[in-house]
DNA sequence: ACAACCGGGACCTCCCGTTTTT
DNA sequence: AAAAACGGGAGGTCCCGGTTGT
């Protein structure tokens, strides 16, 4: 199966000498993103229409559609997970998994750098927890990633990739992740410090329920 | 706006001794439930209508929304979270919130007995984990009821009922179960048994992340 | 408007003896054609869509368009025209239009010679009848080629071009055909022969319901 | 599988005692097949929209597509069939299936009665001719339809449901059938005349074709 | 009261012609 | 001149709330 260089989301692989082409996409992109997260934050989620970020994205309909297929993607579609699993890769091998993803999404975080990144993610999440439809899809898709969080982290210590104990941990992992996130945004705390309370927090519960044997 | 004596959520109030009246009406309410999952597993959630559902169902699609007001009610089943909350806190307090989590699923699945209920069960999480839309819902309803569990798991310690470790160790048994339990349902195992090893096996993941002090 | 010359019925005319670039162009053509074939069948007409074949085709779709202006133009395939009118034709004068068909047809038929090519024949006939709206477009192509086949056989015995009465018998000759087509694709025999059949079939059929006047 | 009362092609069956509600919905049918029509006539079928049909109908476009599931099928859904196979049963069992099929053609046509009805059918048939992806449906369901017909012609004279020579016999006259419509449409005559030539026209072809042996 | 029916509007898909980039 | 991206616009599906008929 050859790549297929057209794919919209295709934007998730490696950078590749941005043509001119390319760049243009990933503005036109990233303007119709920005321009619907603000209406989602001005109006709310399901009252505004794709019609109307289309018009202040100043794109046609169409393609807005041939970048984010549904609306709600325009929401969900982020472009965390490589980052993510080259931060887990690049872990000293010493450090033990939950070490290791703690230190990954600090380091993640840390190169998102820009207030507006951060200020735009926040958005996001608010948006994510808040709406029933975004949140179910966003479970599904965190769960997805798990697997390949656990595949990454299996292959960093030798593990064989479908290690049943790493999985479960991934998850554990990501829904302590998520459970933080819903509390974190009542308290209006900095967001990357709130998770990175939330891995230690996890950390430490667990620590407690398992005396060494 | 005048109580709604037909609330849908009115069953998770106890039992009441149930009169004919009563019957009749969890009937239905079975009844078109069952119909809308049986179109969910065959044609998935968004390709399954509403009126589809009523038709299966022998209802008018009034009556349908009279009973689940929206399509998402629809998969929402939390029959289960009664049992759960009261087999937590009729666990002993010496036992740490992870082993009396497992504990407490433990006698829940033994409770719910008989051989086609537990089929029955299987066959409703075999539905949900395989259709994307449906999975995503369960996962939604999964981490609402994690709040639910922590604050169960907090009282019984006499804990803050929002403490956050507590929430966050919820989220993540109910992150670790989910992975696992996708990872089981391959495998042709009993499933109160996969699940109890899911927990265990989450422990034991943990135990090894955290060396000792 | 100048003159395209990559028309795509272009292939119509006869078959210039094939330089370098017309080979390439055929074989263009054949692959795609080919392609939209196999996913029509696959997932109907209406449901795939010019991007997919074009994918499959490994070709863009600007280029599938210059071969194919209409995505309606993928399901034609007149290889077998001039082929047949030319059978037609070559027929001895004294047969009756009918005995002409079928002697035309068996002729033709007796050409396609090889193994390979009869079994792609059937391959496609299969296919083409198995899906409802490539059948439809299908029959609506016989049709066309109806018009063509009276035509010629109007010609041949000096009669005029529009003849009433041979269009007619032309059109029922197809129906007939293709009625005895599908019965036939059901039992597994030699598809020359069963075409044979339905004709000699038709013939008999016809004689038993007109009484000698 | 109970007979559904509100399905909206239900009209097929037996009249059953009108209720306001019924006459009310045959209405609405027909003011919109009037309407469609009435446009396609003025400005062609792709050139008409959807729209507009419902404007001029006065209906919203969610009830012209619950009426009508398809454009197409604005123009295909006819009700001709239940007439057509009753008229060939009632045909006396001497007749040879061709002319028993010509006495029903010709007995429908005359139930069908008023001016109007003609004119719209005349329109219809223009259209349907005239617009590929509407000839290549309605070929389909002729064809299906031909099966229909082949079994009640065997069963009107005690033969086998599926017939060999019946079918193919069935699937001529269909296939003269509408060869003749496309011609008739040039020529300016009274449709059912047309019509009914072009079977006669089919059974004198025919036995020249098939001198006794 | 209860089912059937209708309207409005959102989402989304697709085709095909035009413009831009390579 | 080939490929990619875009725009325009139609078709079609669905949910939900309000109205009408039985």
């Amino acid at each position: 199966m050859p790549e297929n260089p057209l794919a919209p989301d295709d934007t998730r692989t490696e950078p590749r000498r941005a043509g001119l082409r390319e760049r243009k996409r990933l503005k036109t992109r990233d303007t119709i993103r920005r321009s619907a997260l603000e209406l989602f934050q001005q109006r709310g989620f399901e009252s505004t229409t794709v019609q109307e970020i289309a018009e202040l994205a100043e794109v046609s309909e169409s393609t807005l559609f041939r970048y984010f297929p549904t609306k709600e993607d325009l929401v969900l579609d982020d472009d965390l997970d490589p980052l993510l699993t080259a931060a887990i890769r690049s872990q000293p091998s010493e450090l033990s998994d939950l070490d290791a993803l703690r230190a990954a999404f600090r380091s993640v975080f840390a190169a998102l750098g820009t207030e507006e990144e951060l200020a735009q993610m926040r958005e996001r999440i608010v948006l994510v927890t808040g709406v029933p439809s975004l949140r179910a899809r966003m479970l599904d898709q965190f769960f997805q990633d798990a697997v390949l969080l656990a595949d990454t982290l299996a292959e960093r210590r030798g593990r064989s990739r479908s290690d049943f104990g790493t999985r479960v941990l991934a998850g554990a992992v990501i829904g302590g992740f998520f459970m933080a996130m819903l509390d974190a945004l009542d308290r209006d705390e900095d967001l990357p410090s709130v998770l990175d309370e939330a891995l230690r927090g996890l950390t430490g519960a667990l620590s407690e329920q398992t005396p060494a044997p």
